[in-house]
DNA sequence: GGTACACTTCGTCATGTGACGAATTGACGA
DNA sequence: TCGTCAATTCGTCACATGACGAAGTGTACC
């Protein structure tokens, strides 16, 4: 039972799903998806351990970065039956498509670029006809 | 997205998965249900009402009584997924085959009987080596 | 029509949840 | 070893949720 609620809890909140539809598109880095979302990185951090102890993602280390993915296989029976269930109708919603379009955006942005950004300059960023110089510095707070 | 997250969030609650997995033997009328579950018919209606909202079940008047059932389809797509989740490691689950027990000795009372009860009384009823006469039986629902 | 009763709705309370900023943790590089 | 920075944890707040009893609704039966 504690399963089966971890797992339903976990996918029905509709930011945890933005971030599940997210991860559909392969590992993401906490700033990664915190950029898509808009959120604080605190806020992002919750949600994404929520969505690890139902077993629905898996986070692996990669140097400073951790990255976070769709879980393949886990402890949790019902996980694999929640995520089939992201196909389907939830690929035409508007927010799920927004999403995937800010998605391409952002992964076109340096991941050391992109992370030492506040949220609002990082959405700035993935707005288009914006002419921004390349920088080598980190952008100042 | 919104009837994902309806979906998801009715079934994800555990007193509705009780509910869901009590229905699963067959229509039940609200205070069959409340019956089994020990709770206030306040409670017991809102939960049901949440879960016809997300589609998992559907409600029949018969009479004075009204027969909530599994529902076999609806508008919801996500519906039929959750509920084929519903089969598998809950049947083995403790509180889920206490309540399958409970349903059992509560289907031997008749209704008319059941329902002016109170929740304590109902429960007395349940109990084991109890010898109570046979009153006339209303129409199964 | 009036009563009985199955069920729902309303009002209230305690608890859970999601959001944020601030402080902390842990790995990399100077 | 120390600073930097991605990520987490902590503290706080507003709001959602689940529980109950009381009051209201609608149907059957007299």
């Amino acid at each position: 039972m504690r399963d089966f609620e971890l797992a339903l809890k976990a996918a029905g909140d509709p930011t945890r799903t933005r971030i599940l539809k997210v991860l559909e598109g392969g590992g993401l880095c906490v700033c990664q998806v915190q950029a898509v979302l808009g959120l604080a990185p605190s806020t992002v951090s919750k949600h994404l351990a929520i969505l690890k102890a139902a077993g629905l993602v898996a986070d692996q280390r990669d140097g400073k970065w951790i990255e976070y993915a769709l879980a393949t296989e886990g402890r949790n029976p019902y996980a694999n039956r929640v995520l089939a269930m992201l196909h389907g109708p939830l690929d035409r919603d508007p927010a799920v498509a927004a999403d995937r379009k800010r998605l391409r955006e952002i992964k076109a942005i340096p991941l050391m670029e992109l992370c030492a950004a506040t949220p609002a300059r990082a959405m700035a960023m993935t707005t288009p006809n914006r002419n921004r110089p390349r920088r080598k510095e980190r952008p100042r707070v």
